[in-house]
DNA sequence: CTATCATATGAACAGATATTCAAATGAAAG
DNA sequence: CTTTCATTTGAATATCTGTTCATATGATAG
């Protein structure tokens, strides 16, 4: 059968006053699914100093030009990062401010989390 | 034919000089995937303020058990959520410290993106 | 106009991922 | 021991996701 018959009703009612919307819960989560592909990870560290163009991204990750351009346009959508077009040329450049630190966050959890284990 | 022939030799070699090793850039990625499902995120949450146990969560979700305790062995396994066991009952809290913090500082994007479109 | 360079896009395919279902632990109680 | 409760696990399945390939667009030069 389904779940456990604990008396916890007071204790559900009141996490899941606090719980935010599904849709924000959902939009939570598309946000670090932007950060959660090891090439658009690449990508977003790439342009943590200076804009960018897509055959510099490419061939700094070794990579498609094609395959770079997709994971752009999904951090374009994301509002993650911006595009601008000079000629031929489009120079991407992330979008935020927030991106750096979230990145910033989860990097210094990495390398916390590793020094605990020697 | 593959991206583009600009000049950019020096810029690519500083880039890729700042660049973190393959090996830390997919521990980043691993880290962000942990929060990038809308079920997790929503584990977290609940997690935020108390310790739960496995049937709790399931409810407060509306979600099966076993989909939920295959979940929460995710997080496990990414050192995000520390079980503890009392009889038959299996308390989850979050492991660390760091996932508060990550978790803020998405929601803080969000948050702050809403405000800017009336 | 045509040719070329830089980027974008669509379809297709392969691999990853989340949920369900059924069955297996593990712990306490009778 | 058997029964029951809470959770875990494995296999199967359906869906999602990332890359490739071929082609299209957009911009400049000639």
């Amino acid at each position: 059968m389904e779940g456990c018959t604990h008396d916890h009703a007071a204790l559900l009612a009141r996490v899941r006053h606090d719980l935010p919307t599904d849709e924000l819960l959902f939009s939570l989560a598309e946000l670090f699914r932007a950060f959660a592909d090891t090439t658009r990870a690449k990508i977003l560290f790439t342009l943590l100093g200076e804009e960018l163009c897509v055959g510099a991204i490419a061939e700094l990750l070794g990579m498609s030009q094609s395959a770079i351009s997709h994971q752009l346009r999904y951090l374009r959508e994301a509002k993650l990062v911006a595009a601008r077009r000079e000629g031929k040329t489009v120079y991407y450049s992330l979008a935020d401010r927030h991106v750096a630190t979230i990145v910033a966050q989860g990097f210094e959890h990495i390398l916390e989390e590793r020094e605990e284990l020697p």
